[in-house]
DNA sequence: TTCCAGGTGGCAT
DNA sequence: ATGCCACATGGA
């Protein structure tokens, strides 16, 4: 296909368990495996050929792209340089629990976000499900972030408008189910919301996205951000508000590539208590085991608790 | 109807 | 420091 940048070949990588494992809200699955997402202010679809006979292992393929855009924006993006091999063995050594949920999820890799971003979806996430997570940060682009270019093929109807007056309602959104349809270019292309845009709002503009009280939050935390800039370590995210210790370490995680960020959140606390044994609402407690048993890898540790615990305990 | 979802801030001990 | 509890919303 034109425009699409090949890769070479990736070990440990699978789109599914990447996008699927609840650190990103903006990825969506088409019918051939390929998934199309909004990030570092791009649209573009990704596809894995796999390499034969290798599960979990192949070359990624992204449209529309050049070798230029994909070294300096998705390469870090996907993590590509990081040898997952290696952090699995080390997790997995001595560990059946964990060996179990490595290969339920072997093909996650940490995406390497925008902090902004991050700061965002995991301000929502707080107390709200996954589905309806996606749904809010989707509107929320919709009604308040900047178009961005969309992709190539169905995209000569979309003149990237020059509106910034800012005023709500992009006619599309409405119905979620939608389906694609005929021009099938789902989401849309509109990027996350600056944090002075956010900064400018009220409560009241923000009523339908459906945000319930994180609304407030959402405000406040854009204005402090405007402020104080982009908070560079967990202690910094923990004064923004409606950001306490779990919601700082999703972005720490995701955000601000600190790894050993071991967020604890219900589905955590049900992998620690069944698996491992911990008290379920010790907090505390999981915290110290997860820094004595993960260190430095708890994020990766997290993650692959995390989604195997989601996906099979349903 | 009640319960739950990638929790947090406020307030009372 | 620790223990409740309200907080919005929509799906099961």
């Amino acid at each position: 296909m034109e425009n699409e940048y090949i890769s070479e070949i990736i070990d440990d990588i699978d789109l599914r368990d990447m996008f699927d494992c609840g650190q990103c809200f903006r990825w969506y699955a088409g019918e051939d495996g390929s998934y199309t997402g909004t990030a570092m202010h791009r649209k573009v679809r990704v596809r894995l050929l796999p390499e034969p006979g290798a599960e979990k292992r192949g070359r990624l393929a992204i449209w529309p792209c050049d070798e230029r855009e994909f070294n300096e924006i998705w390469r870090p993006y996907f993590d590509l340089d990081r040898d997952y091999s290696a952090i699995k063995a080390r997790l997995t050594e001595n560990d059946e629990i964990m060996a179990r949920a490595v290969e339920y999820g072997g093909g996650i890799r940490i995406l390497k976000q925008d902090p902004w971003e991050a700061i965002v979806d995991f301000i929502i996430s707080q107390n709200n499900n996954i589905p309806r997570i996606k749904g809010c940060v989707e509107n929320l682009c919709k009604y308040f972030g900047e178009p961005i270019e969309d992709l190539p093929s169905h995209a000569s109807a979309k003149p990237l408008a020059a509106d910034a007056s800012g005023e709500p309602a992009p006619a599309q959104a409405a119905k979620g189910a939608g389906e694609g349809g005929a021009a099938s270019s789902l989401p849309g292309a509109y990027d996350i919301p600056s944090p002075e845009k956010l900064a400018g709002l009220t409560v009241e503009d923000l009523a339908p996205i459906r945000l319930g009280y994180r609304a407030k939050y959402l405000i406040k935390t854009a204005r402090q951000v405007v402020e104080t800039g982009i908070p560079s370590d967990y202690d910094a995210l923990l004064a923004l508000e409606g950001v306490g210790p779990k919601v700082a370490n999703c972005i720490a995680l995701f955000g601000l590539a600190a790894y050993e960020s071991f967020p604890i959140d219900v589905w955590v606390r049900k992998v620690m208590h069944a698996l491992y044994g911990l008290d379920e609402d010790d907090k505390k407690a999981m915290a110290v085991f997860a820094r004595e048993r993960f260190g430095e890898l708890g994020g990766f540790a997290q993650q692959y608790l995390f989604y195997y615990m989601r996906d099979t305990s349903k």
